[in-house]
DNA sequence: AACTATTTATAAGA
DNA sequence: TTCTTATAAATAGTT
């Protein structure tokens, strides 16, 4: 809904994310407030920006919605019980661990190091995956100098003409010494 | 949004209120779906509707919504005793989770993605890394190719000396069928 | 459940 | 960030 079709991935560039996250955002909470109105529902809403920032609606009041909720999933009952509270940040720091240690291996054989573990073919793909990093470094270090070149050429420009103008005005001056 | 315009407040007939609820509460899911994937956002949705039916969503987890959604808010933080144990395993995962946050955008520049934040310089290291690693991934192919090869080779010699041997055991059937 | 006339949301641009 | 506007998407009322 907007001047172009987009399609649902997540957007590269930050600032436009941001943007996107800002009008997305207010429409969501606006539409949940108008359901939760229109056909008497409970409705809470939350939402973590990707800077962490907290954005929440809730039609009455969010512990209630989020009671009932916990009372219909019994598995969330945890934020009542300290022990399994305890459990559940302990899975979730050895979750957090192994996708670590996965990014971590990933990472080692984007530098290409740690290779042992890899088939001819893994090794292929991993090749056409370098070769496709490199040329969108490429593009993107193009782009930027050309950039930068424009900048510069701008910047000449106006030096140029300063200094026509200085050398117009200290004519006499340089007449008088010789 | 239709054949006519309407007020947000809440709709008598219980029957039409039933379809906007349905119509409405797909297209709120979606559209939270769609924040947290365009934006990198932590979203979640949850909707009990009149008839106390639960629809929800979450881009994690619930379990991970609520909880970071009750750190935050400490009114609702009551629910939780805080032992210096929690305490510790919240922190451990805080920092699981960033060191994640690093990897996972070193991860992106180095599939050429997320270039937007560099400078030349930057691009300039990113690229001689990526040929480095390039290079590390072609000799490893080049010798695990070169291995395979080797031992297809002996592969081969061996069987081709049983084939030899069986020729040589099966000669005199094959003159006795001449 | 479909259909469509409208309204609403929003992507892109300023 | 905020406004504008062309266009995509959602949906109110209808079949």
């Amino acid at each position: 809904m907007g001047r172009g079709k987009i399609v649902i991935r997540r957007i590269d560039n930050s600032t436009s994310r941001q943007v996107t996250f800002s009008k997305r955002r207010s429409g969501l909470l606006k539409k949940a407030k108008e359901l939760s109105i229109l056909c008497d529902a409970e409705v809470g809403l939350i939402v973590f920006s990707s800077t962490e920032k907290l954005y929440d609606f809730a039609s009455t009041s969010m512990k209630s919605v989020i009671e009932r909720y916990a009372k219909l999933k019994e598995e969330n009952y945890h934020l009542i019980n300290p022990t399994s509270e305890i459990k559940f940040w302990q899975r979730e720091a050895s979750s957090l661990r192994q996708q670590l240690q996965y990014l971590q291996q990933c990472r080692r054989q984007l530098l290409g190091e740690e290779l042992s573990g890899l088939s001819i073919e893994d090794l292929q793909n991993l090749e056409n995956q370098l070769e496709k990093s490199l040329k969108g470094v490429r593009t993107r270090k193009a782009n930027l100098t050309q950039q930068e070149n424009l900048e510069l050429h701008k910047k000449i420009h106006i030096v140029s003409q300063e200094n026509a103008e200085l050398q117009k005005k200290n004519k006499p001056d340089v007449m008088n010494l010789g």
